[in-house]
DNA sequence: ACCTTTCTAGAGTACTCACTCTAGAGTCAA
DNA sequence: TTGACTCTAGAGTGAGTACTCTAGAAAGGT
């Protein structure tokens, strides 16, 4: 047969199929949700059979987990980006930041990903990966917040603990809306920063 | 047997076993998603055999449809509300709104669904309501908008669609948040007002 | 009483899909 | 070469689940 001619998916030879599983993964879910993701599918897109899927990953939980746990060491090279801003300048590191949820929002597969993990079964490693990136956004964002109240830049009738929560609302809301009407992508990406200013100034 | 002995829910005399199944349908939907919950569960919530459940729907997407039809009109009533309360008076209407969302994020059942309905197969009916529940509080909320910028309570810098897109980003981000960490609704919930005055002011 | 229609139960069915198993190819070391 | 190991394919399996089928109970009309 052709076994050998397989597609080998384009990034093949950097990281191999485990790569290609993972990256695969990542496509179908975003698109059409974790259960109706089936490992059939991912492996036909990995352009890989299903031994070798399950040669690399225990059961279809397991890769979801894997994407998200790359996705989160992701988000936190952006946020410690974003932390060190903060120190000298809390508005250079909204800006930062804001950047930052935009380009999540422009990425359609980050789009989709955030309502397709919603109704997934428990399992200890996928709710570990999305607590740690949510409880990291906070975190940042409250230290951003901080910083801008001690800058005289940030509202102070507020903790900083609740500015950064209706940070993290609207960049949520944000996205839930461009991933269902991705038209209003753009003139939402123009007027966050008035958006974010009028809820963080004094 | 004890077949005539069922649990009867406590609903059973009102609408009958339809509407048993439906309110059973949006428990178990709402508490682990739509592929999750399945008929046999269902079934039994509602107290009803599988016999039953078919009959009166079709398909278990039907019964998700109306769900989301039944929601749609409680959704068509509170925005009349809304609505009518706009031509006098904006704020007064934006109030109104206020109250909605917020007894959206108390209601539990309402807090989840949102992100288990994401992933359902395309079903026109399903799809249609779901299109016409977004599209109803956008063009409500417009036309509240435009009221108010008219009276000069809402800024003019953005089109009242704008305004509206906004109000509707920051109610969803609220439900989505509430959804997966109740807590944090009392604080929010209390400083809705002044996240809506500060986003909607001229 | 008798027929018709609607409703109900629950065993049965057909199918999907996550996961297993086995046989073999590729690679490297000695 | 041989042996040990990793990697890969793909047919197969077992569990779960949406939906069907049939027999019969209620309900209602005449």
């Amino acid at each position: 047969m052709e076994s050998t001619e397989r597609p080998r998916a384009t990034t093949a030879r950097r990281g191999g199929r485990r790569q290609d599983i993972i990256a695969a993964a990542r496509r179908c879910i975003a698109s059409h949700g974790f259960q109706r993701a089936t490992t059939a599918e991912i492996c036909e897109a990995a352009g890989v059979s299903s031994g070798t899927f399950f040669h690399y990953f225990p059961t279809k939980t397991a890769v979801l987990a894997a994407v998200l746990e790359e996705d989160l060491e992701t988000t936190r090279l952006a946020f410690e980006r974003i932390r060190v801003a903060a120190d000298p300048d809390a508005g250079l590191a909204l800006t930062r930041w804001r950047e930052h949820v935009l380009s999540e929002a422009a990425d359609d597969e980050m789009a989709g990903f955030v309502a397709a993990v919603g109704t997934v079964p428990d399992d200890d490693r996928v709710t570990a990966a999305l607590q740690a990136e949510s409880e990291l956004a906070r975190q940042v964002l409250t230290e951003v917040a901080a910083a801008g109240q001690r800058q005289g830049t940030v509202r102070q009738d507020m903790t900083a603990e609740q500015v950064a929560l209706w940070l993290s609302v609207v960049a949520d809301g944000l996205l839930a809306h461009v991933a269902e009407e991705a038209a209003s992508a753009d003139v939402l990406g123009l007027q966050l920063q008035d958006v974010v200013d009028r809820l963080v100034r004094p």
